[in-house]
DNA sequence: AGCACGCCGACT
DNA sequence: GTCGGCGTGCTC
């Protein structure tokens, strides 16, 4: 990791901080402090503001200053300013008592804004995003027993004063409640000065863990991990790749890094990616700490984030598990980052400021000192290399808990093994299924494919429904009576008859939808319980969790889902896994799909036999022969990845893709995306072809491991232009990456 | 990012 | 004749 550029020492020096200039004014020389001030805009570099008189700032100082005709919080910072007009200047409106960001979050925010290219002040604002935060919780009010006794102590009296002698903080309602008097008897008695107010600290937003709350039961195996993962707390920066199976108690074993931190009086920060931020998590994290983790993710009600936001940088909460937005809560004393479900896409963010988590959590760890651990069952590639690389260490976990045993993965040729007319699944599985609900288990059919039909089409003329906003063909999905574009969200209800010929009932489903295999398999099983799982079912999210749970207890036989079902859940009555469609993943032009489908396959798969029963895999393929078929079929990542990426870079090959397109002429993504379908058709056949939008693809370019073809024009032609030059300019400085360049992506080889 | 200013199409 | 579209520019 010695590629990480120090940050450079010219930024800190040539601008002291809180720097005496004279002014001129009428009545002579003004001495007056002027100091940068990052406000959460688009500039390149922070603001200047006059500090007035009395007020102490210091680097990390979180500040409210007057912007145009608002009033914003923003962050004192130690970097130059653009010289300003004197006349120009305004004072700070006031200093929030908020402790100061640390040295480690200002890095961090100048790194990541250095190397995505986003102007600093938007990554500040990525910090500041809890603006109630910055001033203190307000205290509440508590009352305490003085010695003073009441000059009449009346029943209600005494019974108030034994309550409040109990030790605990007492409000004044909360007192008299306690006691069983009114209010008047409490105000009564606070008159007397029997009770004075105190002012009680807030409370803390959660419990704080104890790491010897319960130990978890760790075979030898996972306990030599464990230990080896808790000896890298307080030796730095570190990076440990830890690897294993679904079920090999991954988390069970970082946990006692967590503890060692926690131990050792750092914070801890846990990165999931959202979906996988349940309560099962929650509750695993409270039974191993005896209390849940501080939680920080979109579905936090705002006073909380506040709480946690101003209780983070206080050091009062000592362990957050997060999605990749909590990477910029203002620690002070961070000491361990785990990375869990490290593979995964929901990590890179793809709006305003674009980045990787799982690659920025490194970097704060490198600049904050402490060991990052990258978890997962299926690690990307990038991790892979880095570990193969020896700049991270891998650790693996290679058995099950228990007597959980992976699944028999079979791969089931379609072409030999065909289904029946109209019908998805193939003989070999329908076989397996009936057995396996026979047996009163579970089967499981994954088909990564939303609604009922991804096609309709009239049978008399041919018309295909298509989108009218974009070029994809609409989804029908019966069970709303719609047709949607998967794409962009545009929906339309299923007409009767085909728009273009006006025949009626003709429109035929052409291939698999999850809604259409449910159908099948209530036609071909109709005594068994069949239960459909799909993020667009009605009922939302809390729904969907207790059909999970319902799944879970085992109140149904065959469950179908999307791939929602690979996420986290374990279901441990199932015992049969079948990918319906296991190719669909393999053709839809992203350079990273063989990848992804192995991951997913994988990871479906991996929900089975958790119980010891035994348990198979099936997997439904045209292209049997294929690697990623191949791999899956092995059970054994190494496959795929060597083959796929590793003997690639030995033969000297970019990883992947020979040719990236960047359209840098779009203003809108949708834009841009229809630029490179142009494109795309146009290509090589045999050339990967990535295509950017605007907003990535100067940062390809100053990445430039690729050939590019530009295509620029349309009305921003000319600063876009000025731009691109500004950055191949920029291009040849050296510069390390972090990680190994595999991905085409820029945003994921950071 | 917000927000104001500024120049061209369909209407209370 | 106005209301309102978003293109352009500015904020210490």
């Amino acid at each position: 990791m010695r590629d990480i550029p120090e940050p450079e020492p010219d930024r800190r020096d040539d601008t002291a901080l809180n720097e005496t200039r004279p002014t001129d004014t009428l009545f002579g020389t003004l001495e007056e402090r002027v100091v940068p001030v990052l406000v959460p805009l688009p500039a390149e570099r922070p603001y200047s503001y006059r500090v007035p008189e009395g007020m102490q700032v210091e680097p990390g100082t979180i500040v409210q200053v007057p912007l145009g005709p608002r009033q914003v919080a923003g962050v004192v910072w130690d970097a130059p300013t653009d010289p300003v007009e004197p006349r120009k200047l305004r004072p700070i409106t006031r200093r929030f008592d908020c402790p100061p960001l640390s040295t480690e979050t200002r890095r961090f925010v100048d790194w990541v804004a250095d190397y995505t290219l986003s102007p600093p002040g938007l990554v500040a604002r990525m910090v500041l995003r809890a603006p109630a935060a910055f001033d203190p919780e307000p205290a509440a009010e508590g009352l305490r027993l003085t010695q003073a006794r009441p000059d009449r102590p009346t029943s209600a009296r005494t019974r108030l004063i034994e309550t409040a002698a109990h030790p605990g903080e007492w409000t004044r309602g909360g007192l008299a409640r306690a006691a069983g008097v009114s209010l008047s008897v409490v105000d009564g008695l606070m008159r007397q000065g029997v009770l004075e107010p105190v002012w009680l600290p807030s409370h803390p937003v959660v419990a704080p863990p104890d790491t010897g709350a319960a130990r978890a039961t760790l075979n030898p195996e996972q306990g030599a991990v464990a230990e080896q993962l808790a000896e890298r707390i307080g030796q730095g920066f570190s990076v440990s790749l830890l690897e294993g199976v679904t079920g090999s108690g991954k988390t069970e074993v970082y946990f006692e890094a967590v503890a060692r931190a926690l131990d050792a009086g750092g914070q801890v920060l846990i990165l999931l990616p959202e979906i996988a931020l349940t309560q099962s998590f929650i509750d695993r994290f409270h039974a191993r700490f005896g209390a849940e983790p501080a939680q920080w993710h979109s579905d936090v009600a705002p006073r909380t984030r506040e709480r946690v936001w101003r209780q983070v940088a206080e050091g009062r909460v000592r362990v957050v598990a997060g999605a990749r937005s909590a990477l910029f809560l203002p620690f002070s004393n961070l000491s361990l980052i785990v990375v869990d479900e490290e593979h995964d896409p929901a990590y890179k963010q793809e709006d305003r400021t674009f980045y990787h988590a799982r690659d920025m959590a490194v970097v704060r760890g490198q600049i904050g000192g402490a060991p990052v651990v990258l978890a997962s069952a299926t690690p990307s590639l990038e991790s892979r290399v880095n570990a193969e690389a020896g700049r991270y260490t891998r650790h693996l976990l290679a058995s099950r808990f228990a007597d959980a045993v992976l699944p028999r993965l079979e791969l089931v040729d379609m072409r030999r093994h065909p289904p029946a007319r109209g019908r998805f699944v193939s003989p070999v599985l329908l076989t397996a299924i009936e057995e396996t609900v026979a047996r009163g288990e579970q089967a499981l059919l994954f088909l990564n494919r939303r609604g009922y039909a991804p096609l309709t089409l009239c049978r008399v003329c041919g018309h295909r429904f298509g989108c009218p906003q974009c070029s994809s063909w609409l989804v029908e999905h019966r069970l709303r009576g719609t047709l949607q574009c998967h794409h962009c969200g545009h929906a339309e209800r299923r007409p009767e008859a085909c728009p273009h010929c006006g025949t009626f009932d003709h429109l035929v489903p052409c291939g698999p939808g999850v809604e259409r295999l449910a159908e099948e398999m209530v036609e071909a099983f109709p005594d068994a319980r069949t239960i459909l799982l799909s993020s667009d079912l009605p009922g939302g999210a809390r729904r969907l969790r207790q059909e999970l749970d319902a799944v879970a207890d085992g109140e149904a036989d065959i469950v179908i889902g999307t791939q929602l079902v690979a996420k986290g859940h374990h279901f441990p009555l199932m015992t049969l896994v079948g990918a319906v469609d296991a190719d669909l993943g393999l053709a839809n032009g992203d350079p990273r799909a063989a990848e992804r489908t192995f991951q997913l396959l994988h990871q479906v798969t991996g929900r089975a036999g958790r119980t010891g029963l035994k348990s198979r895999g099936l997997i439904q393929t045209f292209a049997p022969e294929h690697p990623v078929m191949q791999a899956i079929a092995a059970g054994e990542p190494e496959a795929f990845y060597q083959r796929e990426t590793i003997e690639r870079e030995r033969a000297g090959l970019p990883p992947f893709g020979r040719l990236a397109a960047i359209i840098v002429s779009a203003d809108t993504r949708r834009e841009a995306e229809e630029h490179g379908r142009e494109l795309r058709r146009a290509a090589p056949p045999d050339d990967d072809l990535e295509v950017l939008g605007p907003a990535e693809a100067p940062l390809a370019l100053l990445r430039g491991r690729h050939r590019f073809r530009l295509l620029v024009q349309g009305p921003r032609r000319a600063p876009l232009q000025a731009y691109l030059r500004e950055m191949t300019a920029r291009a040849p400085r050296p510069r390390g990456s972090v990680h190994v360049q595999i991905d085409i992506d820029p945003q994921s080889f950071l």
